[in-house]
RNA sequence: GGGCGAUUAGCUCAGUUGGUUAGAGUGCUUGCCUUACAAGCAGGAUGUCAUAGGUUCGAGUCCUAUAUCGCCCACCA
């Protein structure tokens, strides 16, 4: 028998582990259809966020509901290397012991990494647990694996040789903290107060000077050219001619390009071709030197003369002091621009020119798009408009800049040899070849994760049975960083589409819309929220408060409202178990009209359910199961079944109904219906996991009975609003002109019956079967008067209104008949109640 | 500059292909310790569905503007 009270910790404790010793979450069973899920491998960083028990309890949802529907069940589930992440985290604890990562070496940082990385795994694994995952932790990866290390160093390879991977000295972003490029997905721009100052350039052999205004001075360094715009009526004449760099005092060039944009600014650029992608380009088309002015680490290298060895920002307050001394400095506008930030280290971001690695992406990323249109093979998001926004990425992408200047992460299969380069999977043979430094991008890895975890490149078995996967939910943030790319990277080398379904859902916020941030202090754990009110009471929350896609704003109140509900589910379980201890079999048979009633919309409640749990809309599922639990289930049936309780039909639909209504919820909540399920007299499974999903059943529709119970619901509704509203004493009696024992049992009529017309205050009740009039002695104050004239107010609007709807023959004409007569009732019924409060 | 989303009860959110008295939870309120549950039961009140037009017999829902908030992308010398 459960305990009075539904207690989430008891319940929770030890039951994940049973679940691995019975192997539930093992899939394998070739007798049934596959499914499979790859889970967004979370970074090995820190602890898990309420982003990441959303995300997964997402998944989990599908998992075991398929599961039920008799699939064999495949979620794989792994870590993330996180290269830049882990890499800045690994530095920071070093650091605090004092030491730095090059004196550690490679090997022995990464050796510090791994460790790391041992301890973190360790973290995500109780946090899975706690959240109740059914992940195949056979099947578990790591995206810096040995496995994925061969299929990273494949792919590479193959790109390479398809001339789709490139190494090139181009303008990238750089973070000069973390002393690495970064991709442009890496870089966040922020809106942030900085100025423009407005220098003059001497034209050459004159006293005239250009007007040039530039944010970044101290790039100066590197100008080799200002540009104006060749239409420029103002300048078109000094084309060719030369003016005097500002402080390094060398002649540079004024050319004309179509970069110079007329209407901003002074009209005149100033070209540094190493440190802006755009001048790069002016460069490029004016066969302009490339001059580089800062080192890896933002200080100032020896381009910068006076200057060396400084840090850009100090650099360019001294300049601009030295400038003003010069009388070079016309002015300082102050003004806010947006500057990019590296998305891990927060430094401003540098634009350097630099020798990396990129993915050319045309061809690649319009292969997404041709697929896209294919209806067979498309990646089909939730909601459907999220299709677009991979779409037009995909449209308009630059060259993928996948090199990283850090030791964590899988080194570039490259090898230099003078001027010689050798890519492959393995070190090529002979003397002198030295592999490259770098390693690649933490997404290069992950955008191979759905078919590399199953053993791509080899034809295993398990990347034949569950790749392509079936869904992949993940939150609208990283369609950039990652669904994409796995897009594009399994179109080119599976020809297939990674998975069929892409659930997209959104961000967690604060109660104030906010997104949570350890800045902020907003953040909550959701270790603290199991704690507090069960994994299964956070699940159930999560993925079911909001439509997909939306993001969520976390509400304790309603977490804890949450909890009720699975209290509710816990006490109807107590009420059914006390009541049911003599089935031994579940027969459906000879039923009274409440038990048809409950089967009745059951069954409806399993077919609306069972609807909206293949398409994902977990708020939908929700907003039926609760009501039909709460409503139908608690609060009519139970309480009619009371009557019946002695009898075995009652107590099979009792012991029924709440199966069916355990399994519905079990992938939701799967420790308290499993616990529940443990105290069945009867069940079909040894657990309620691997037991199978409610079916629809045409049999159990008895439309009759539903109509007749609806009716008595409706009256006794009625009833007592009747007798609430009116303020009637408790001493009323009733002449019952139609009813049924039912009423007379849940309004407690029996005694109170009378067969006979009483000339004291009265008050007609009626449903569509049924008709009560209810007698009490009773003077009607003032307050009921004005009441009463509220209402036949109400009522006689309403008629007019409906009348005239009625009245307009293009609604009678055009609209639906049942409507129509739907229509006349309601003016026919309104009619009676006006007549029935003027009597 | 381009795109997307939101705007519905005090609060947090639903609202299917348009169907005529717009829902839930919470909060508020009235009465109940009715032996599953007071973390509950039985009732009640609360909305110009952001604004303005339009289409339609009928619009929260479709169309066109506008406003406010938020997000993404691009640009920013």
């Amino acid at each position: 028998m459960l305990d009075t009270k539904y207690n989430h910790e008891l319940i929770e404790k030890n039951r994940y582990e049973s679940w691995l010793n019975h192997h539930y979450f093992e899939c394998g069973d070739t007798t049934k259809k596959p499914y499979s899920i790859v889970i967004p491998p979370p970074n090995v960083t820190g602890k898990l966020h309420l982003g990441h028990a959303w995300d997964t309890a997402l998944q989990d949802i599908i998992i075991r509901f398929k599961r039920m529907q008799g699939y064999d069940c495949l979620w794989l589930p792994g870590t993330d290397h996180a290269a830049i992440a882990t890499e800045a985290k690994v530095v920071a604890r070093i650091k605090e012991a004092g030491i730095n990562k090059y004196e550690l070496g490679r090997e022995g940082f990464l050796k510090e990494c791994f460790k790391w990385t041992d301890e973190h795994k360790n973290i995500i694994h109780e946090q899975w647990a706690k959240l109740g995952l059914s992940v195949d932790l056979s099947k578990e990866r790591f995206t810096l694996d040995e496995g994925m290390a061969k299929a990273v160093r494949y792919v590479f390879v193959k790109l390479y040789e398809e001339g789709l991977i490139y190494r090139g000295e181009k303008i990238i972003n750089w973070d000069p903290v973390a002393k690495t490029a970064l991709s442009n997905e890496e870089v966040i721009y922020k809106d942030v107060p900085g100025a423009f100052y407005h220098l003059k350039y001497y034209i050459e052999g004159t006293e005239d000077y250009l007007e040039v205004a530039t944010t970044r001075p101290e790039t100066l360094f590197g100008d080799t050219a200002v540009a104006v715009n060749p239409d420029d009526e103002r300048y078109k004449d000094l084309i060719g001619k030369n003016v005097i760099l500002p402080i390094v005092g060398k002649l540079i060039p004024i050319i004309g390009d179509e970069h110079a944009d007329p209407k901003f600014g002074t009209g005149v650029v100033k070209i540094t071709p190493a440190h802006d992608p755009n001048d790069f380009e002016v460069g490029l088309r004016h066969n302009l030197e490339r001059i580089k002015v800062l080192n890896e680490d933002g200080t100032m290298n020896e381009n910068a003369m006076g200057y060396v060895g400084m840090d850009r920002f100090s650099c360019r307050e001294k300049l601009i002091n030295d400038l003003n001394v010069q009388g070079l400095l016309i002015k300082i506008e102050e003004i806010t621009h947006s500057v990019g930030h590296s998305e891990r280290t927060d430094a401003m971001v540098e634009p350097y020119l630099s020798l990396q690695w990129f993915v050319k992406m045309d061809k690649l990323a319009k292969r997404v798009v041709e697929n896209q249109k294919d209806k067979d093979n498309k990646v089909n998001f939730i909601p459907p408009r999220f299709e677009k926004i991979m779409n037009n990425w995909m449209s308009d992408c630059h060259d993928w800049c996948i090199s990283r200047q850090l030791w964590w992460g899988h080194q570039i299969p490259a090898w230099y040899k003078d001027d010689e380069v050798y890519v492959g999977m393995d070190a090529p043979k002979g003397d002198g070849w030295k592999q490259d430094e770098d390693v690649l991008d933490t997404w290069f890895s992950s955008a191979l994760w759905p078919f590399a975890t199953m053993g791509w490149p080899d034809e295993t078995d398990l990347y034949k049975r569950y790749f392509p996967t079936n869904t992949l939910v993940t939150g609208y943030d990283i369609i950039f960083f990652w669904v994409c790319r796995m897009t594009f990277q399994s179109l080119e080398f599976t020809d297939k589409r990674p998975f069929e379904h892409c659930l997209i859902h959104g961000l967690i916020r604060d109660k104030l819309g906010r997104k949570m941030s350890k800045s902020l202090g907003n953040g909550v754990d959701p270790m603290d929220m199991i704690e507090k009110y069960g994994a299964d009471a956070l699940r159930y929350y999560l993925t079911t408060t909001t439509a997909p896609g939306m993001d969520l704003r976390f509400d304790e109140e309603r977490l804890k409202s949450t909890w009720n509900f699975i209290n509710k589910l816990w006490n109807a379980s107590r009420f059914v178990l006390m009541n049911i201890e003599s089935v031994k079999e579940i027969k459906l048979e000879n039923l009274n009209d409440a038990d048809k009633w409950i089967l009745t919309k059951l069954n409806h409640t399993i077919k609306d359910v069972t609807k909206y749990m293949e398409k994902f809309e977990f708020n939908n599922v929700n907003a039926i199961i609760y009501s039909f639990i709460w409503n139908d289930f608690c609060d009519n049936y139970i309480e009619m079944a009371k009557f019946s309780i002695d009898d075995n039909n009652t107590k099979s639909t009792l012991l029924y109904t709440l199966t069916c209504i355990l399994k519905m919820l079990h992938p939701f909540m799967p420790y308290v219906t499993d616990a529940i399920y443990e105290y069945l007299p009867v069940k079909d499974a040894e657990n309620i996991m691997v037991s199978s999903y409610p079916v629809y059943d045409k049999k159990q529709i008895f439309k009759e009975e539903e109509l007749l119970i609806d009716d008595t619901i409706e009256f006794i509704k009625n009833f007592r609003t009747t007798i609430k509203e009116n303020n009637i004493s408790k001493t009323y009696q009733v002449k019952l002109n139609s009813g049924n024992d039912l009423i007379i049992k849940m309004l407690k009529l029996k005694e109170k019956l009378i067969d006979k017309d009483l000339d004291i205050t009265k008050f007609k009740v009626n449903s569509k079967n049924y008709e009560a009039v209810i007698y009490y002695e009773k003077v009607v104050s003032k307050e009921e008067e004005a009441l009463k004239e509220k209402q036949i107010e109400e009522l006689k609007n309403s008629i007019k209104k409906r009348e005239g709807l009625l009245n307009n023959q293009n609604f009678v004409s055009k609209a639906p008949k049942d409507l129509v007569a739907k229509e006349q009732e309601k003016l026919q019924n309104e009619k009676e109640e006006l007549a029935k409060l003027l009597s």
